[in-house]
RNA sequence: GGGGAGAUACCGAAGCGGUCAAACGGGGCAGACUGUAAAUCUGUUGGCUACGCCUACGUAGGUUCGAAUCCUGCUCUCCCCA
């Protein structure tokens, strides 16, 4: 199967140039790059659609490029946005950029002998291009009219839009043009919102080709990924879903793909796993007979969560749910080695309780107004009490009156907080 | 420039001198049910050293024993006419 079949028959096609097929079908490898902002010391799982294309692209056995936007992070992308964007400070930027890298390297391959990947930053190309070269040689390209018809500046001419911010499809573009030339990269990837920058960068390449040379450039984009009850994909409670384990741990990230909708499930495994047709369409009808079951969320979640963090931290997020969900008691709880239950609890708020304080007996209600992720006020946790949500040590604490003291103590250390079913913090005896 | 209406908690919206920490709806949180889902049902939704106290009905003053409620100035929003 080739690519393109390979991104139709997942729903990850949403848009390309013609003539895309014939070029995949006559050459190998073919490079395709993709690019990235560094608007966040991230990526999230938004950006990780348009990722799995790359990932895909490079299984096809063509050659992946991860542009990495220090110069397009300065400036500020449009696309989708209502009003102007902040800037962000240099070092800000630099830092975002070393930070995205390391996600990149986790999911590419960058050692294959053939169609190694291979990481780029648009700021070495543009940090010393002169203001005058860039207005002759690129700007002289595009007719003002041609920029102004694309929705991302359409949108925002009512409310208005910088001169820096225009200028965004022309920096992007002028990527792609120099990706063609210096590395014969043909296609350019991304989101649909990213249609409009990618066709400034073919229009560009094709403007900007010697007389009689031959250039070939083309785009591709995947669709939105949306949800069926309609509100925004990529976004808990407590904030985006963030593809390093510092900023959502792998047990959370883990959890927020096993909770996915009977209804999403069935796109997202096709959209951000690597299984091929039959295994999905098997998982699909065993998911059909007994939904409860839930084999394809659980599917999604293993692929996913050992792609990016690796096996041993899924093991671990498979252990942190049963516990966490499954009939995990105070003495599972005691019988987890210190090493796993700190692994266990990784990223989950923590508090410091002084020995002494312990050692004497504190009052629960005293010892969880601590924990101000949690609750914000003890009237909400004298509520919650009496409501019957609120745990220590997966036990629910019955009365507000009631003293912890170094018996309830786990490990010798540690105390396990927990309001309703979801919301975890930790004690932490010092 | 002239005339009118309004500003209440996370949002919408009642209240129009004491019984108002403020009805009702949405949202949030929790409980039951369940599949760690959806739907449904129930409770709860300013803070605290808690039968009491403090802070809150745009903002600053005033009237009153007592103000979200009455009066005045200010700020902002909306509507109508020029």
């Amino acid at each position: 199967m080739n690519f393109i079949d390979e991104l139709r028959w997942r729903g990850m096609l949403h848009n390309s140039t013609p003539g895309v097929e014939e070029l995949l079908e006559n050459e190998k490898p073919v490079a395709a790059y993709l690019g990235c902002d560094p608007t966040a010391p991230s990526l999230t799982i938004g950006n990780l659609a348009s990722l799995m294309m790359l990932i895909h692209f490079q299984k096809a056995g063509h050659k992946p490029i991860a542009l990495v936007g220090g110069a397009t992070g300065m400036i500020g992308d449009p696309s989708g946005k209502s009003a102007e964007r902040e800037l962000k400070s240099v070092e800000v930027l630099h830092y975002n950029v070393a930070q995205q890298k390391k996600i990149l390297q986790k999911l590419l391959d960058f050692d294959h002998p053939v169609n190694g990947a291979e990481l780029v930053n648009n700021h070495d190309w543009f940090k010393d291009m002169p203001v005058l070269d860039f207005l002759r040689d690129i700007g002289k390209n595009l007719t003002v009219n041609y920029m102004m018809a694309k929705d991302s500046v359409k949108n925002r001419l009512e409310t208005g839009l910088s001169f820096t911010e225009f200028s965004y499809q022309l920096i992007q573009g002028y990527d792609f043009v120099h990706l063609n030339k210096h590395k014969n990269c043909k296609i350019q990837f991304g989101g649909s919102d990213q249609w409009g920058n990618m066709t400034a960068g073919t229009e560009l390449i094709r403007k900007m080709s010697a007389e009689g040379e031959e250039t070939e450039a083309h785009a591709v984009t995947c669709p939105l990924i949306t949800k069926a009850d309609g509100t925004k994909f990529g976004k808990t409670e407590s904030g985006a879903v963030w593809l390093s384990p510092e900023l959502t741990s792998p047990y959370k990230f883990y959890q927020f793909w096993v909770n996915s909708s009977d209804e999403d499930v069935k796109r997202y495994i096709r959209i951000f796993t690597l299984l091929d047709k039959e295994t999905i369409e098997a998982l699909e009808v065993e998911h059909n007979e007994a939904p409860h079951r839930r084999v394809l969320q659980k599917q999604l979640a293993q692929e996913i969560t050992t792609m990016l963090h690796g096996e041993e931290a899924y093991d671990i997020a498979i252990q942190a749910s049963q516990i966490l969900f499954g009939k995990g008691t105070k003495q599972t709880l005691r019988n987890l080695s210190e090493d796993d239950f700190l692994d266990i609890f990784r990223g989950v708020p923590q508090i410091e309780v002084s020995h002494t304080a312990v050692e004497e007996g504190i009052n629960v209600v005293d010892l969880l107004a601590e924990a101000t992720q949690l609750f914000s006020s003890k009237g909400e946790i004298r509520r919650g009490i009496k409501g019957n949500g609120i745990s220590i040590n997966k036990e629910k604490v019955s009365d507000s009156d009631m003293t912890i003291t170094s018996d309830d103590l786990i490990a010798n250390k540690y105390i396990l907080l927990q309001k309703g079913k979801k919301s975890y913090g930790l004690a932490v005896v010092s």
